[in-house]
DNA sequence: CAGTGAGCGAGCTTCCGCTTGACTT
């Protein structure tokens, strides 16, 4: 029997625990949350207190079992699911589960890092579940829930459809929709603003070549014109200070002048020097937008990737090891024991400039405690460098392996110091400016350097990573050539699946362990769709955001979640109850929703008067009454029928009731069937007007299996069964493959 | 590895967040 249980959420995790405490301990998983809402119902008491009920969830029947029978039989049961609202959830809900069954001492443990010190440590300071915690997680959950199940019904009858799949409606998954379709908006009202650059290149005596953009004319600086389309007033305004080069007209007056120009002069050469510090290590929303721009690797890939990384690798004679920390994480925090051995390992292999005399912790703003449960995204150990491990594994994993790892040594390493010079360059009061910039020590970026978004291509042109040395101040310069371009604003890019995440993250909505599933959702509700990497909303999708945001402007707005998240605090710090959380929620909530219900236009029936509303049957959803059984009225919602085709004839003649046959088209493709359809089922495969390598006086024809594949066989199946996958050719040379 | 088309029709969908396999293509 054993003596300790100690019950964590993740199954690596209960492994590697196992392996610290020894064989004194059994240590389980529950793999997750253990009870939940009804699936087929709303689930909550709305009159009484807000009451969930909660479920064992189907599918964890054997997991329960299990922990109930080994806690049955355990004098100290240590519940250390993850330390954070989700987790104490859990907690509680292992306790219900188990309280019958045990006599034994159940505690609360947080491990806070999976080290060997600090999991024992944890031991030796148990406490009892944090109810209050307990309690503003089962309000996060109830208002999803009824924020969920109360909208995604009234989507069901404020908008007829014919998707396939049931629309739905959530706190996380309607502002992602919300935020693509206000980006698309943006793009469809985009007006583009039109704007020249001009720039030359100057030399000196020695024929130093800079190139330098105009960037001031009589004291006014160049820029580009704030608003597509100005008042006057506004161009007054502008004008006081500033020049905008929009037209060509301008640019070639200014072109003009300045061919006039005979001598300019390096007006002033400054230096600064800037600190360029280390990014932090990953978390999960950071990594999926890396490996996206780095990789190409989709947000769904590299949550897959990671997670093979950290349940563990066949290190050959060092056996199965995880190489990577949790990596459904939002925190930076890392522990001394890795920090203190990647300051070793870095000033071993690039000396000790390159090693910080303290290790480099990176902090989680505007982050609550309630949810930093696990550490950063970084390796488990020093010792298992890229090199040194990359023979055990993919080349997606070794890839992914390695941005973690140079990630995370670059975030221990020192910052580097870079100088920035900007020269301006003067001739009539015209100015002229380079910018330059050199790095004077790498530092980190020896290793590691984030990709730039795409830097606006006017000061391309102009940005010089080295500056002729001899270019001095006061000198004497000649413009060489004058080049000008015209360029026009452009909206933002619409969003990628890593950058709705991290869109999302920035506001608070949605965790770690769902951000690679919300794009997901609602692509399979056909809301959106992608091209490229890039989201475009459906026209469902717009249809669905609108009546939402129209309706419900206060509940799907990117601030909502950071009020019910302050709410929630407030529970959790005792400083609210949750029934008035709660009762303050819903009764603005459902008094709104009933108005709305009743404002919305419904379809009228034609033949009683009543709503009509849609309805799923054993086809695919139909309008129909709601008067049903008094009144049976029903519609279809098929496409609106294109004009009756007229029936093309083959000219053949059916075989089995002598009509005439015609070309019709079905989910296979075109055939042949009878003019007296339904009554005469007669069909007939079109043929490719090959004969029939095998019989010689069958013809070829296409036909597609189960599995969809197309194959070739003949018509006078099953009389003949020829068949070959290729195409046969028609001149009988008989090459096709025979597959019996 | 061998179908198809109209039109029928009266159930059920749905949330967010925590974890992995066991499934199929």
């Amino acid at each position: 029997m054993a003596k300790n249980l100690v019950l964590v959420e993740s199954p690596s995790k209960a492994k590697t625990i196992n392996k610290y405490l020894g064989k004194n301990y059994v240590v389980e998983a529950t793999v997750g949350h253990i009870r939940n809402l009804p699936k087929s119902k709303l689930g909550v008491d709305v009159e009484n207190g807000f009451i969930p009920s909660l479920l064992n969830i189907k599918g964890k029947g054997d997991i329960i079992k299990n922990i109930k029978k080994i806690a049955s039989s355990t004098e100290n049961i240590y519940i250390a699911t993850d330390p954070d609202r989700e987790g104490e959830a859990i907690a509680q809900d292992i306790v219900d589960v188990i309280k019958d069954k045990t006599d034994g001492n159940i505690y609360r443990v947080l491990f806070n890092e999976i080290t060997k010190k600090s999991v024992n440590e944890a031991m030796q300071h148990p406490r009892s579940i944090d109810t209050k915690m307990v309690e503003s997680q089962r309000a996060r959950r109830v208002m999803d829930r009824i924020i969920g199940y109360k909208l995604s019904p009234f989507l069901w009858q404020a908008i007829i459809d014919t998707s396939a799949n049931s629309l739905s409606a959530g706190r996380v998954q309607t502002i992602a929709l919300r935020l693509i379709c206000e980006r698309e908006d943006d793009i469809e009202k985009f007006i583009p603003t039109e704007y020249w650059s001009i720039w030359g290149e100057f030399a000196n005596e020695k024929k130093d070549i800079l190139k330098a953009k105009l960037v001031e004319a009589d004291g006014k600086s160049v820029k580009i014109q704030p608003k597509p389309v100005m008042t006057e007033k506004e161009w007054d305004t502008f004008n006081k200070n500033s020049i905008a080069l929009n037209n060509k007209n301008i640019v070639d007056e200014y072109l003009n002048r300045i061919k006039k120009i005979k001598e300019f002069t390096i007006d002033s050469i400054t230096t600064k020097e800037s600190i360029k510090n280390p990014y932090p290590p990953f978390i999960t929303s950071s990594l999926q937008a890396e490996a996206s721009k780095c990789l190409k690797l989709r947000p769904r890939v590299t949550m897959q990737i990671a997670q093979s990384l950290y349940e563990g690798i066949d290190l050959g004679p060092d056996g199965l090891t995880g190489l990577i920390t949790y990596m459904r994480t939002d925190s930076y925090r890392l522990s001394d024991e890795i920090t203190s051995s990647a300051l070793d390992y870095i000033s071993q292999k690039y000396g000790n400039k390159y090693a910080p005399e303290k290790p480099r912790q990176y902090s989680s703003k505007g982050k609550t405690k309630v949810q930093d449960a696990h550490e950063a995204i970084r390796p488990t150990s020093i010792n298992y460098s890229p090199d040194a491990v990359g023979k055990y594994l993919t080349p997606d994993q070794f890839k992914l392996y390695n941005l973690i790892w140079k990630r995370f040594i670059a975030s221990q390493m020192s910052s580097a110091v870079l100088s920035n010079k900007i020269i301006s360059i003067k001739g009539d009061n015209l100015g002229f400016r380079t910018t330059g910039t050199e790095v004077k020590f790498d530092g980190f970026l020896k290793i590691y350097d984030e990709e730039t978004e795409e830097k606006q291509e006017v000061d391309e042109e102009t940005m010089e990573k080295s500056i002729p040395s001899g270019i001095k101040e006061k000198q004497i310069m000649s413009a060489e050539i004058i080049n000008n371009k015209q360029h026009f604003t452009k909206p933002l890019p619409r969003y990628t699946e890593s950058t709705l995440i991290r869109e999302l993250e920035s506001n608070g909505i949605g965790r770690p362990s769902t951000y690679a599933l919300i794009i997901g959702t609602i692509q399979d509700r056909e809301y959106i769709y992608q091209e490229d990497r890039k989201i475009k909303p459906t026209l469902l999708g717009k249809r669905v955001n609108s009546v939402l945001i129209n309706n419900f402007s206060e509940l799907f707005n990117v601030n909502y979640t950071a009020q019910m998240e302050s709410r929630l605090d407030l529970i959790a710090s005792g400083d609210a109850q949750y029934i008035n959380v709660m009762t303050d929620f819903y009764s603005p909530f459902e008094e709104n929703l009933k108005k709305v219900e009743s404002s919305i236009e419904r379809v009228k029936c034609d033949k009683c008067g009543s709503d009509m509303e849609v309805k799923v049957g054993r086809f695919g959803k139909f309008l129909a009454c709601t008067n049903y059984p008094e009144c049976k009225n029903i519609k279809s919602l098929k496409e609106p029928k294109k004009e009756k085709e007229e029936p093309v004839f083959t000219g053949g003649t059916c075989e089995k009731c002598g009509g005439k046959t015609i070309f019709r088209e079905g989910k296979f493709g075109k055939f042949i069937g009878c003019e007296n359809y339904p009554e005469c089922d007669y069909t007939k495969q079109l043929t490719l007007e090959i004969k029939c390598p095998k019989c010689k006086t069958g013809e070829v024809v296409s036909r597609r299996s189960k599995k969809g594949k197309i194959f070739y066989g003949c018509n006078r199946y099953p009389d003949c069964d020829f068949i070959s996958w290729k195409k046969p050719s028609a001149d009988e040379s008989g090459e096709t493959e025979n597959i019996d």
